[in-house]
DNA sequence: ATTGTTATTGTCAAGTTGATAATAACAATC
DNA sequence: GATTGTTATTATCAACTTGACAATAACAAT
């Protein structure tokens, strides 16, 4: 089939009259908007949050829907993902932490009552404190924007396809927590073990024992040599030391 | 921002004119094209090949290129991979085993200099028998469809940004490799442990003790009871028994 | 019958895991 | 100032996994 990395000027029979129009000219390209959804992770208290927007328009007026907005047209959907992380949640990137990477495409036809929309989901991680979180400001259309905790939502009740999209961040996050620091995101840049298990905690639903977790995963974390007191002995402050965890973990229930 | 999500409706001032002209009216969309990337392996005699295309149109003429196409308007980007697959490379799906999987969305505004271009890549593995590749025909409006060995190839060579493509699709199927069965999608529906580790030895460009292989592999896969016979010792047949390989293989330098 | 080749199983030391206990370092309380 | 509660970190040990390599077995070809 034709493509527009092809020239029209070899077109040939074969080519249906449908796909050569839609080469011949750009505006004859099915309208097609590309847009980025982004699922935020934050862990407050032990607790895998979610940041989530209410729509104030139809369809799915006052549902709950990922952030996201689209791509423009001098950026690539990475850039789009941060600039909407800001627009849309308010969130300061100048005080809080984060790390985006692709998550997948979502394309089905109809995935918008409207028009056809692709959309590029992120994964957004929060770097936390552990015993809160930033504030949310909705942004232009929404009617509020806020953290939920992610294991007590009900999927169905978000808009659009977003709960697939919801579902694909969790288990990417939770798969990547196998065989890498990701974990390490969503804590301060010098973090505690108790700190990094509770984020484990958070995502795997699961305790993992203190004693193992420290063994294993002291060999990717580099030791500041400062130590900071809570209730309890004092602990170590830790950076990332490497990026893979080696072997990896695997999930209890996996 | 606004996104076609939103209804126009309640567009507020904070909403740029841009912004608003595009979720007005769809024809007033950037003109953007969505496509996908096809990166198909099948390995023969312990050589991993890609599939690639001779651009037959500038821009890029003569180069090798990725196949691939538009996403049609009735299909999501998985279809759209399905389809292109057999209208660009001439594959009788009917006679191949194919595992099609979504790669990464390929986004940069310029990745394709004569319009905005989006595109989906994929992962596609074609079952062989190890000693052969079926031949591939050309589509639309490429010169030649051909099997070049993915380790030999001059990445620089490649059209467009084909090059960080296919590095996306090889280092996919390599690191899956290490955690499921994927690399059964590259064998007969039935194989034995030998065909297997040819596949590991072709992607990751490393041997495999055979009877370490053995041991840990055999507890993913389910033995079908039958032999066959090719020099030395008779082989046992095995099926897939679980996706999953646990724990996970590291690869040598991992 | 012998040789060459490959599949499969066995062996063993070194390393990793899961479960659980022991030790240590504090704060808060008595 | 000793005791208690709490948490961090290290230790222990049996079960399991790994990597290296050897041993055995099952054929085809000579």
């Amino acid at each position: 089939m034709n493509r527009p990395e092809d020239g029209v000027e070899i077109s040939t029979g074969s080519t249906t009259e449908a796909d050569f129009l839609a080469s011949y000219d750009p505006a004859n390209f099915p309208a097609v908007a590309v847009t980025v959804d982004l699922v935020v992770f934050a862990v407050v208290n032990k607790v895998l949050q979610v940041a989530l927007v209410e729509r104030g328009a139809p369809p799915f007026l006052g549902r709950w829907a990922l952030p996201g907005g689209f791509v423009g047209p001098a950026e690539d959907a990475l850039a789009a993902a941060h600039r909407e992380l800001v627009e849309e949640t308010g969130l300061d990137l100048g005080t809080h932490r984060v790390f985006v990477e692709q998550l997948a495409t979502f394309s089905a036809p109809h995935r918008d009552p409207r028009m056809r929309v692709v959309s590029v989901a992120h994964l957004v991680l929060l770097a936390g404190n552990g015993t809160s979180v930033p504030d949310l400001m909705a942004g232009t259309d929404a009617a509020r924007a806020q953290w939920l905790p992610v294991h007590e939502l009900d999927l169905t009740s978000l808009a659009f396809d977003h709960a697939d999209i919801l579902a694909a961040g969790l288990e990417r996050l939770a798969g990547k927590m196998e065989y890498t620091t990701i974990a390490a995101q969503l804590v301060p840049k010098e973090f505690t073990l108790s700190a990094l298990r509770d984020i484990y905690t958070a995502v795997w639903q699961t305790d993992l024992p203190a004693g193992n977790f420290t063994r294993k995963m002291r060999a990717s974390l580099t030791p500041t040599g400062a130590k900071v007191q809570a209730v309890g002995a004092p602990a170590s402050l830790f950076t990332v030391g490497s990026e893979w965890i080696s072997p990896p973990w695997s999930r209890p229930g996996s």
